[in-house]
RNA sequence: CGGGGUGUAGCGUAGCCCGGUCAUCGCGCCUCGUUUGGGACGAGGAGGUCGCAGGUUCGAAUCCUGCCACCCCGACCA
C-alpha cells in the first residue's frame, strides 16, 4: 500500500463501503456504533463461518444456541467477570410500550421487570448457569460447545468492523474433568485460530498469551492470535481462554469422578467475531480497494463482457455460458455480469474495488482469435490466454494469488518485529516504525502500565515460542528471562 | 464524562470573521445524442426545513443564547 493508513475511520471507507454502512438507527437519537453489514460483506463472512464451523466439527465440536438476554443476578455471580463487563452493558428494563395522551409512543412504566436482563456481552454465565444442569458426572464431560451469535457492548468510542456496539461472533465454551483436558483444549482452539487466519485469510498471526492485565475477564490464561496491520498497529484476531474452575465455582457446576469424589468443572472460551472482517481488510487492501484472498472472496472470478452490438454481446455470451459451467464444476464461483447499462472500464474498476480476485475480459477480438484476457487483482497483472486453457490457468492463479498475499503479510510482519534494549530505542521504534516490539520486561503490571501510560503501546503477548533469554527490563532493569512483543494495538 | 472541533442536496464541500444576486462547486442521479478493449463526452434537468429552537435586525446559513448530534484526543475495549 502506498498510502500510509492512519488510524481514522474516513480513511478506510474506500474499502468499507463495498462491506459495510455505519447504522443509522435514528435521527440524533445518541444510538450509534452499530453497522449495517451489506450482503457483499455478509458473503464473506458467510465463508468465514463456514470454514471455522467446519475446523470447529473436525476438532469435535457441536453447535447449539442460548438466550440473548441474561439475568442481571447471573453476572454478579463471577465477581472478576462483571467488573469486566459492568461498564459495557445494554440492559432490559421494561417489556412494553404504550401510547400517551399526545399520542407519543413511550415506555409503560407499569410494566417494569423484577429482575433487568442483560443483552449479553459474553454468554459465559447463561451458558455456565445452563451447563450446572447437564452435568453431574464424569460421562457427561467434555461438553465442547460451539454458538454463533450476536453480542452487544455497550463501548464508548466504536469504530466499524473493529468495536461495534453489536457484532456477530462465535463463541466456544467446553467444560472438562481435568485441568490438563481444559489448558490443552484452549492451547487447541487457538492453533485452529491460526491455522484458519493463515491459511484463508492468508493473514499471518504470532501465537502468544496475554499478560495479567490484558487477560479476559475471569480468566486464568487468555491464549492469543496477534495480526500486524499495514499501518504497523497490531490487532489481536482471535483470543482462547482457559478458564479454571472459575465459573464453575461460581455456578456451582460439579460432577462425580471415577473414585466417587465431588470436583468443580474446568472451563474453557473462546472467539473470533466479524473484527475478522476488518482484519482482512486492513491486511490486504491496496489503493484501488480491497484485495480478497480467494479461498474467501465470495466472487473468485468476474467475467466482463467487451461489445458493441447485441450480435456480439450474444455471441460472447454463449462462449461465457459454457466457460462459467467448467469452472463451476470445479467449485470456482464466477459472476458473468453482462449488464449494459455499465462498461467495461467502469466494471473493471468496479470489481478491483470489490477485491476480485479475477477478471476475465472478452470481446470480439477474442472471439475470433479463440482468446480472453486475464487479469489478477493482487499485483494487477493482465495477460491474454486460450480459452481452452482458462480452467487450468484460473485454478493455479487462484491459488497463486493466496500464496502471495499471505507472503507479501507476512514479509511485511516480519520486518516489523523490532528487538530493542532500551527504553528510548523503545519509543523511537514506535514513532518512527510502528509494528511489534520485541523487548524484555519485569513480568509486572506496573511497569506494563506505565509503559502503556508513556507510549500508549501495550503487550500483545508474550509468544509460545519465546526463547529463553538472560536480559534486562527496558523500563525498570530488573531481570528478565524472555523477550515479550509490545505494539500500538486497535 | 473532561479537552478540542464540526453540522449547508445521497456523498464530499464553498460561503460564516465583515448580515443584503448567497444558497457555491465536484461526484452521484434523470433525459437525449454521440460513445463502449481501463471508471466516456456534450447538452439539458431533478434534488436543500443551511442540525433544532429561540433572540437581535427592515433583512440571518452568516451575529447572540440554549439544546441536539457527530468527529478527534483521553478514560473504556475484541
Amino acid at each position: 500500500m502506498s498510502k500510509k493508513l492512519t488510524t481514522r475511520e474516513e480513511d478506510y471507507s474506500k474499502w468499507y463501503n463495498e462491506l459495510v454502512v455505519k447504522a443509522d438507527l435514528a435521527e440524533n437519537s445518541g444510538v450509534r456504533g452499530c453497522m449495517v453489514i451489506k450482503p457483499y460483506g455478509y458473503a464473506i463472512w458467510e465463508k468465514m463461518q463456514a470454514e471455522l464451523d467446519r475446523m470447529f466439527k473436525e476438532t469435535g465440536h457441536e453447535n447449539a444456541y442460548f438466550p440473548i438476554f441474561i439475568p442481571k443476578s447471573y453476572f454478579s455471580k463471577e465477581a472478576s467477570h462483571v467488573d469486566g463487563f459492568a461498564k459495557e452493558c445494554a440492559v432490559v428494563t421494561h417489556y412494553r410500550l404504550k401510547t400517551d395522551e399526545n399520542g407519543n409512543v413511550v415506555v409503560d412504566e407499569t410494566a417494569k421487570l423484577e429482575e433487568e436482563l442483560i443483552v449479553r456481552p459474553t454468554s459465559e454465565t447463561i451458558i455456565w448457569d445452563t451447563y450446572r444442569k447437564w452435568i453431574e458426572s464424569y460421562r457427561d464431560l467434555p461438553i465442547l460447545i460451539n454458538q454463533w451469535a450476536n453480542v452487544v457492548r455497550w463501548e464508548m468510542r466504536t469504530r466499524l468492523f473493529l468495536r461495534t456496539a453489536e457484532f456477530l461472533w462465535q463463541e466456544g465454551h467446553t467444560a472438562h474433568a481435568t485441568k490438563d483436558e481444559a489448558v490443552t483444549e484452549s492451547k487447541l482452539m487457538q492453533g485452529v485460530y491460526a491455522d484458519f487466519a493463515e491459511n484463508f485469510m492468508a493473514m499471518p498471526v504470532i501465537k502468544g498469551f496475554k499478560s495479567e492485565s490484558e487477560r479476559f475477564a475471569g480468566a486464568l490464561e487468555t491464549y492469543t492470535i496477534e495480526a500486524l496491520m499495514q499501518d504497523g498497529k497490531a490487532l489481536q484476531a482471535g483470543t482462547s481462554h482457559f478458564l479454571g474452575q472459575n465459573f464453575a465455582k461460581a455456578f456451582d457446576v460439579k460432577f462425580t469422578t471415577k473414585e466417587g469424589k465431588r470436583e468443580h468443572v474446568w472451563a474453557t472460551s473462546w472467539g473470533v467475531s466479524t473484527r475478522l472482517m476488518g482484519a482482512l481488510v486492513m491486511t490486504h487492501s491496496d489503493d484501488k480497494g480491497l484485495v480478497l484472498p480467494p479461498k474467501l472472496a465470495p466472487i473468485q472470478v468476474v467475467i466482463v463482457p467487451i461489445h458493441k452490438t447485441d450480435e456480439q454481446l450474444d455471441a460472447i455470451s454463449q462462449k461465457v455460458d459454457e466457460l462459467t459451467a467448467e469452472l463451476r464444476k470445479k467449485g470456482i464461483s464466477v459472476k458473468y455480469d453482462k449488464r449494459t447499462t455499465y462498461k467495461p472500464g467502469w466494471k473493471f474498476a468496479e470489481y478491483e474495488l470489490k477485491g476480485v480476485p479475477l477478471r476475465i475480459a472478452m470481446g470480439p477480438r477474442d472471439l475470433e482469435n479463440g482468446t480472453l484476457e486475464i487479469a489478477r487483482r493482487d499485483i494487477l497483472d493482465k495477460k491474454t490466454i486460450s480459452i481452452d486453457e482458462t480452467v487450468f490457468y484460473v485454478e493455479k492463479i487462484l491459488n497463486e494469488i493466496q500464496e502471495n498475499l499471505f507472503n507479501k503479510a507476512i514479509n511485511y510482519r516480519d520486518t516489523h518485529i523490532t528487538e530493542v534494549n532500551s527504553f528510548d530505542e523503545f519509543k523511537e521504534v514506535l514513532e518512527t516504525k510502528g509494528g511489534f516490539i520485541s523487548a524484555h520486561w519485569d513480568g509486572t503490571s506496573e511497569t506494563e502500565e506505565q509503559i502503556k501510560n508513556l507510549t500508549k503501546a501495550t503487550i500483545r503477548c508474550i509468544p509460545n515460542n519465546a526463547e529463553k533469554e538472560d536480559g534486562n527490563c527496558i523500563f525498570s532493569g530488573s531481570k528478565s528471562e524472555r523477550r515479550v512483543l509490545f505494539a500500538k494495538a486497535y
